[in-house]
DNA sequence: CGGTGTCCATAGAACGGTCTAGTGTTACTT
DNA sequence: AAGTAACACTAGACCGTTCTATGGACACCG
């Protein structure tokens, strides 16, 4: 389909035009052009400018394919996702944080490649792109507990930042947040607000940083005196629900329930109306990765605030560090920090 | 940075492996290599069982840059998209669109290279993308009335598939939604309820399915003879809260407001909130793009549902298709239906 | 035995750039 | 005037594949 014109040499030759085309219009080497290009020192202003209109005039860019492959650069790195589809549409993180990762790209004229898989595919999707030099260098997500893709792709060499604690990343170089000193944060908020009973719903238990929060909020809550209490659940909507009945059923329901996500303490207050109680008065609730969705519920939802956006750039940037070779990229990202709203408060007496 | 031992021939000369290293440790030559790679005739089943064994032995992947140079086909498909990096990441919509892209793409082992981009920036993005040889061809998406990327996109030679109505699209191939025929389902709908005053919240007017939309708002409002007045938001919670709230000053306020994405419609929800009224029973809502988002409010909203995933998946199969030149590659996807829900009901007496 | 296929395998030319080593010209030094 | 340095530009190798043309080996046929 798409009938078109081309520009006039290029329709001509019915073929994108190339540098030698460039070259042979401007009345130079092919050299010259690519010297042109790149502003190197090499040739004179004069026969740059030739150079660069009669690359104007017929549309030409570098093909590259043909640079990556004497220049060793591809100007692109690696993010592969595994998630259900589903989930991944409602989670707004890894879209802000996508966004975060193309506000440092953009900078370098260095573009994403992205691919959403099955997790099990993912050691061989990172093979495929740096072996077959198509990344130079990837970000690793949503890092397991001992995860199998450490050893794998250090295995063969991928340059590397993984999103997550040290003690997850192996030989690569990490970014992080600090999870236990957020969810001390917010354990002891609750507590001051005089809750006795917390509870908390986290994400998959394989997942590398919901064990650290479960051990911050273990230790956190052991610590203060606190009766604490964990559900696990999967980030989505219908088992953060199920998460909260079951907390809500037992004999000494909490007074305050932390979330890992926004998506489940949203759909928290939803439970929280079928058990006819009231947020905050009777359950306070407190939501993890604050995005606008907090802002737009009723209650508001209070938040562990987490600008995933730098978080993106920040990652982003140490893996240029780590593509270009330098030392101590590793560094923690800015800690999220707790914003009140209208769920929380001191629990009725 | 990521200290990693290397598979032995690899890290022998510090570099990666290629096929003439494959070939020689197979005792043949690169051509055999290539073709008992790609499954051709013409090496023997032995012969390409040593092949292939020296090949994983030496952890070897084609170079992608060197196989588009020769190979015509770069595995790659385009998506530029153009909104603020806020937005983008609670508007579920977008995720969704790229896991049904994906879908497709990862049958055909291609990846999707994407960029988020000023408006402005997104005819360079492709002809750099285009010109320069990284992609087959290209999504487009969130098309303007007399958008000048289809000028400047079609003057290039670019394949591409335009996510929209055939009118917005010059000479690409399209698929669509009926937005049209669905804004009629659902004032019809309200009509039904009893509601004679009705009004929408749209998006940016410059979006040419917003103009489709207002058009057939204001055609059958007309024709079943109901007060209607449109107001013009971004998406955005803000701008969504602030065009209902002016509905709802008006001396006549209406009775129903139907919303161009989930968003804003919950957004609404708060809204109605301030004014003192319930919903669905003094004022029905009405939300597009139904996502989890919907379900998870209080009460849940009813909405206009779309497969976004599918349709993701449809405009990339519709994209290959041009790619290989096929014809007659435009067609409809399936059109949104209504799915009631607790914020729609007859009007208050 | 020469002719004709068939099968296996290779040589070598693309593909479209980058980059090094070089050539030729001019200007400046001594 | 010879030497040299600076500058403008080019030839050609090279990056890692794919693909076409071709060659050799072997079997079958008349």
């Amino acid at each position: 389909m798409c009938h078109v014109r081309r520009t006039d040499a290029t329709a001509a030759r019915g073929r994108k035009a190339t540098i030698k085309d460039v070259a042979a219009r401007a009345g130079v080497s092919p050299s010259a052009v690519s010297i042109a290009l790149h502003d190197k020192p090499g040739v004179s202003a004069l026969t740059k400018e030739r150079i660069l209109r009669a690359a104007s005039e017929l549309g030409w860019r570098p093909n590259q394919a043909a640079a990556s492959l004497s220049g060793r650069n591809v100007h692109t790195v690696g993010l592969a996702i595994a998630r259900p589809a589903r989930m991944l549409g409602l989670e707004p993180f890894y879209m802000e944080f996508i966004s975060g990762i193309e506000s440092v790209l953009g900078r370098r004229s260095c573009s994403l490649l992205l691919r959403l898989i099955e997790a099990d595919e993912e050691i061989q999707v990172h093979r495929e792109w740096w072996q077959g030099g198509r990344v130079n260098g990837s970000i690793l997500v949503d890092l397991l507990v001992d995860d199998p893709r450490i050893p794998a792709l250090a295995e063969i060499g991928l340059p590397a930042v993984v999103v997550g604690h040290p003690s997850l990343a192996g030989p690569f170089a990490s970014v992080w947040t600090d999870d236990a000193a957020a969810v001390v944060e917010a354990v002891r908020y609750l507590a001051a607000l005089g809750h006795r009973r917390v509870a908390r719903v986290s994400g998959p238990a394989a997942l590398g940083h919901s064990v650290i929060r479960t051990d911050a909020f273990t230790a956190v809550t052991r610590e203060l005196g606190l009766e604490a209490r964990t559900a696990v659940a999967d980030f989505s909507a219908d088992q953060g629900s199920r998460a909260c009945r079951n907390l809500l059923l037992a004999p000494d329901r909490p007074t305050a329930i932390i979330f890992d996500n926004d998506i489940m303490a949203v759909a928290a207050l939803g439970v929280a109306g079928e058990f006819g109680l009231s947020v905050p008065e009777d359950l306070s609730l407190l939501a993890w990765d604050d995005s606008q969705l907090c802002q737009l519920t009723r209650p508001t939802l209070s938040a562990m605030q987490h600008d995933v956006f730098s978080f993106g750039a920040e990652v982003t940037h140490a893996l240029f560090g780590v593509i270009n070779g330098e030392e101590h990229v590793s560094h923690p990202a800015q800690s999220p920090s707790l914003i009140p709203r209208a769920s929380t408060a001191p629990p009725r007496r």
